[in-house]
DNA sequence: GTCCGACCGCTTGTATACTAGTATTTCTCG
DNA sequence: CGAGAAATACTAGTATACAAGCGGTCGGAC
């Protein structure tokens, strides 16, 4: 697992420090996240809070504000006294994180493509543009950041900041598939394409068009179910 | 402010313990969530983990616990080392919340409309008929239960019981608003109203009938506000 | 050989103590 | 009397200790 995080509190761990010493809490979060979509901490694996705050050096309490979050996102169980594992993917908690992601992605974009104006499409043609360099490079996990801000500055473009947090948390599961996703070939390539259709519409104000292609584009990722379950038959729930 | 709460291992208060003994984290969030929504605790006012503890008859790590949830939904705002405050409703909070409600309820209502049977209509029937009976006792909370788990059961019947969680959450300041608004004379004798064409339009199986007649009920509440601001202006953010 | 109870090791939930930061109040000096 | 500095009181963040519960193991009885 990773090394211990630098921050506010905890035993020094050489001198490195984050700056501005913020608190620990949002920081683990993040971090387990991450390691949690990534699949690099196992769906099913178990955790202590004991034993991740001795990994990354800090105390119980910050692992234990994080872990709350992440059960909050279902991407965790905690079972009193046993104690928290990993979740596994569950085929019913994917169709509703798609459901949500449809439901508001779709419905931001018809406003995005309303709203549409030249600063915003600037934007997100570099944003395209930084993805066709991510991608000349197979540098995944720029292209994935990149990904998100695709997504984003979209949802943000309806006017509503609220709705990407929302979005982000409720389809942590979807990000888990996305993730074991990309080692398809081609795949990346097919996003792009995906994403210049739907900049296209949006830039051309049609708000039918975007949101048809933005459903088709947010689909894509369902269709690789099978595979990666053929591949990793622990990682899913028992049907 | 509410009697201590009775739960596992705070300090006795009379000997009152909570069935089950259940973490005292989830029961505290749903109190103070709850003390907010009705204004008991003022917007702005400012809250702090020990007094809330001693008030409560619990130490300050569960109060940290459900004080970090009502964060995340955007009711308290945590300044550390000043204090915890009471959000004050923002407009374009409000806003946010309005636009997932929206697109999350409506997405929910089509399906729910495409999929309805007997038996999840026999249900609903159900609930508007207690609906009215709160009505004629007057019983403001009873309805305003009753209420919630008639869009719940409007969620749900899409098949994804994510979705309800999410939603909640995300309307926290609608919920505010929702409960200023209900001293208006026939204001809910209009709700049961439109739960009613709602109801007809699913039980129907019209989608698009379903989604207006939604949509517009959703939007009642907003009308409401420059009213609620004219009586409450210390519960808004400046402009 | 099997079953049951006791014990141990681990867990999470909560209480308490410590630390660092911020704001307010009080005191001193010009 | 006002301004600035120092002291004080409060806060949240984190570390640590204690309590209760759960599951597994081992030993004794049948």
């Amino acid at each position: 697992m990773a090394e211990p995080i630098p921050i506010r509190g905890g035993k020094p761990s050489g001198d490195a420090r984050r700056p501005g010493r913020a608190p620990a809490g949002p920081y683990l979060y993040a971090a387990l996240r991450d390691q949690i979509v990534r699949a690099e901490l196992a769906p099913g694996e178990r955790l202590s809070e004991t034993e991740l705050g001795e990994r990354l050096g800090v105390s119980r309490t910050p692992i234990r504000e994080a872990l709350g979050r992440l059960r909050d996102d279902r991407l965790v169980e905690v079972r009193p006294q046993i104690g928290t594992f990993v979740a596994r993917i569950s085929p019913a908690a994917v169709s509703d994180a798609q459901f949500i992601r449809e439901a508001l992605e779709c419905t931001a974009v018809r406003v995005a493509a309303e709203l549409a104006d030249v600063e915003s499409m600037a934007q997100i043609e570099e944003n395209l543009r930084a993805q066709e360099r991510a991608i000349e490079r197979v540098d995944i996990d720029s292209w994935q950041l990149l990904d998100d801000t695709f997504h984003r500055n979209l949802c943000d473009l309806s006017g509503h900041p609220a709705v990407w947090p929302v979005n982000e948390r409720a389809k942590s599961h979807l990000n888990r598939l996305r993730r074991l996703s990309l080692r398809m070939p081609d795949y990346l390539s097919t996003m792009v394409g995906d994403h210049r259709a739907i900049a296209d519409a949006v830039g051309g104000h049609d708000p039918d068009a975007a949101e048809v292609a933005l459903r088709e584009h947010l689909r894509a990722v369902l269709r690789e179910v099978p595979r990666i379950r053929e591949e990793h038959p622990d990682y899913f729930e028992e049907p």
